[in-house]
DNA sequence: TTCAATAGTCCCATACTTCCGAACTATTGA
DNA sequence: TCAATAGTTCGGAAGTATGGGACTATTGAA
């Protein structure tokens, strides 16, 4: 899957994530993705219907070269899953303290 | 001291707390204020030498509308601390858990 | 096969932020 | 009263986000 560009769990930075997660919408597109236990393409996951694509997939985007998320091509869909175990072992405890406190959804 | 806008406690957002500390320079001034028992003068936390003092004065102000520090005034200097019970009170291990992580120094 | 539909991405113009230097304010101390 | 110090405010240049439209890739149906 080289179309995308998935950092090394070492190479995530806290500011990385805290940037990623410091926009309302980023913070309940991962919110989504935890809710399930499986992957979620992005329209699934998109925090508001009328958001354009080209934001929507700006915000995937973000969330993949920061490390939160890990994208795959599924036919005509992108599937999305939270890289907790990555970000656990880099930062334990930070997603789950962070998420704790996002607007119940 | 009604010449600083510092928001009340509920009025603390989780976004904008990620916001302002998603930025490294910030988020070293807040682990400065923190290892200080006492409050600290803008220069004194500041994170390098070589800022500019308007850009040092723009993220003491990001940091004061995001609810992290609380700034008063004192003669010349003006006297910052992190708002921690604030923050605590509002989200329980957050600030904990983001600057268990942030870089030794 | 070809064609339409669907899911995302890429590109670009506009709008918003951030950064810094310079000018400004407020306080202190000589 | 004047110089020095600590921050703030202003304005322009550089960077970043947004969303519309064109583009690509895959699927499913005719």
């Amino acid at each position: 899957m080289a179309q995308f560009v998935h950092p090394a769990s070492q190479d995530i930075t806290l500011a990385g994530v805290l940037a990623a997660l410091s926009d309302p919408m980023r913070l309940r597109i991962v919110k989504s993705l935890l809710g399930q236990a499986d992957c979620m393409s992005c329209t699934a996951a998109a925090p508001c219907p009328d958001m354009a694509k080209s934001t929507l997939s700006n915000h995937f985007r973000v969330l993949r070269e920061a490390g939160l998320i890990r994208t795959t091509k599924k036919g005509v869909e992108h599937q999305n899953t939270v890289r907790e175990a990555d970000l656990n072992a880099r930062f334990p405890g930070l997603l789950k303290a962070i998420l704790k406190h996002a607007e119940e959804g």
